[in-house]
DNA sequence: GTTATGTTTGACCAAATGGTCAGGATCACG
DNA sequence: CGTGATCCTGACCATTTGGTCAAACATAAC
């Protein structure tokens, strides 16, 4: 056994805690941009400010960081599904969420990346992630929305392929970026205003219940 | 300059076509399934029955190969576009787009993560392509759309992001297919009659023009 | 200031990888 | 059948890359 590396111990120094961050940060940047094989032990060292044997000092191995950079992101990510709230207005509810994976797009499209490129590559990292701590999240909001179709509140939707397109419709404007920046080009320097209104217009029409 | 590799000659043996092809569909396979970096030469040499050497006799490099590979099915992913008719039915052209698009994600699922995976680190060996030929097939169809719109034969859109969505909603079931599958799991073997159904919905209540 | 602990590094290694090359095998064709 | 062009391969090379290690350096505690 390799006793170097900093085994879970109680206290965790400052040196600690700022080259963890350090590095959990310079991974994102270049896996993000690189996916994992794509990425370098020596690219994430020097975005972190650290010797490659250094950084290997706080991570056995580039796996590690990788794995630890997922898991400590999943909070984050899935935080907008958790606060779909079943005892809200059900269409306000639906849009709030997607004006918040947008927002999450906008701000985080490092991290829509990262998971989008592990998902394309068949998540070997993430398959027990998905199936252990995502699939009950969705199923316990798709119960949530299917209860509010049942009630009238909103229209008949397939709940699943609801929260599909929702995250597809938002995380497109993250991960296919340089794509929609080269087609709309001049006429539209940002488009994550014209996005949230053609969403919201979107879902709204798909959502309210026919009379 | 190396003389050695088959410069574009008039006449192409049988050989050549045939290992041409092998590679290229070889390629598709380990590049979809791994990313540029992540495919190496060997792997594709292997799957396409060929040794290392034996490969790169027909093209000069693992970089020429991908080139290669985007470039020759770029005609067939942008065909469903090209195909929406100015002078149809607006909404049913819009509808047999969308059904064409989620049918090329059932058949063609390693093509559509092949350029997913490179628009989503940036395209660097897809830039020229997007401005070039993408950029002005999509200017051309958001016209007619914008026609079909200011005609009131659909609901007002902005058509670029009509196209976005259209985009980001058919291939989510190609390039995602893990999440998709893992999250209806038993309940729904395959996902795609189901999406068709909601996407089909989706656009109808997106472009039906309102009283 | 000494000591134990935590941090950092230069030098190094083995494996993987993109690519080359000289020559041998095979094929098309007169 | 013979000859030139095409096709194929084993051996090889340079570079990159993930990872190791002994030893130097810093730090905090006593």
């Amino acid at each position: 056994m390799n006793s170097r590396s900093p085994l879970p111990r109680k206290p965790e120094t400052r040196i600690q805690k700022r080259n963890n961050q350090a590095i959990l940060e310079a991974a994102l940047d270049v896996f993000s941009a690189n996916g994992f094989r794509g990425a370098t032990v020596d690219q994430i060292a020097q975005a972190a400010g650290l010797s490659k044997p250094n950084l290997l000092y706080y991570f056995p191995s580039k796996e590690a960081i990788h794995t630890a950079l997922l898991t400590g992101l999943l909070d984050t990510w899935l935080a907008p599904l958790r606060q779909l709230d079943a005892t809200g207005e059900p269409i306000d509810e639906i849009l709030i969420y997607v004006r918040r994976k947008l927002q999450m797009s906008q701000d985080m499209p490092r991290e829509s990346r990262l998971f989008a490129n592990e998902i394309l590559h068949g998540g070997p990292r993430l398959h027990g992630v998905l199936a252990d701590e995502l699939k009950p999240l969705v199923d316990e909001k798709a119960a949530v929305i299917r209860a509010w179709a049942a009630d009238g509140r909103i229209a008949p939707v397939h709940a699943h392929h609801l929260i599909f397109s929702i995250w597809s419709l938002t995380q497109h404007y993250a991960d296919f970026d340089i794509q929609v920046r080269t087609l709309l080009s001049a006429a539209e320097p940002d488009p994550f205003p014209e996005a949230e209104r053609y969403l919201v217009t979107l879902f709204t029409k798909m959502l309210t219940p026919t009379g």
